[in-house]
DNA sequence: TAACAATATGCTAATATGACCATATTGTCA
DNA sequence: TGACAATATGGTCATATTAGCATATTGTTA
């Protein structure tokens, strides 16, 4: 296996492993929007937004365009749907696990 | 937005932001697996792989089944292929758009 | 050019993460 | 039960990541 694709991988999964920047993407996936419009959205700081949409275009997710003091940000990558919907999934997958861990806990309680 | 949400979301994404989970990942996907059979696929060291698949089932992105002194590993969840999907297409486009950047600064070169 | 608005960057301290090694646990079989 | 094989866990140190703050940069307009 080589290992070298695995850290260049595991690095665009960890640039989407934090929630300010998922907040971000999924803001944007609503349509191109200013740093000012996601700091609104996303309610944090200007420096802090700024930062992670710098991380973000670094990284090839998303991608600007300036006009006049405004900066337009907007989604590259179009799959971007399919990588969170394998998410959800998992998410609620796991939601109803640990439910059953609970409700297993419960009959070996009484 | 439900930054608590987000949170949850992320925490999942770190699990997979790994390399060597990726590859534990990759490697079950041909199918379950014993310890030493991902140990010998992936090269990695024995506590390494096992630390890492014991981070990957709690995250419920992998689930086991013991037989005697063996313990055998599988995917919980079939959508991660559209997630890797998405990933190739990113990664492939970012090397793209990577090569542009080289193509670019050569052409300013000269 | 001064004042302002939008965005980006540098610094820092707290926290999280990683690999590595030694060792513990669990299960089998003679 | 003792020896061994497969797997799991604990401790540790180096490194990475983060948010928050202050400040810098860039562009506009009067």
């Amino acid at each position: 296996m080589n290992k070298e694709f695995y850290k260049l991988k595991s690095s665009l999964i960890k640039t989407l492993a934090n929630p300010t920047r998922l907040m971000i993407v999924d803001c944007l996936r609503k349509g191109e929007k200013t740093v000012s419009d996601i700091v609104k959205t996303i309610q944090d700081e200007q420096s802090n937004v700024s930062k992670n949409l710098s991380i973000l275009k670094n990284q090839g997710i998303i991608k600007d365009r300036k006009v006049g003091l405004n900066v337009y940000y907007s989604l590259k990558c179009t799959c971007i749907k399919e990588f969170f919907g394998c998410l959800d999934v998992m998410i609620s997958e796991n939601l109803e696990y640990q439910q059953e861990l609970i409700n297993n806990s419960k009959k070996t309680e009484g």
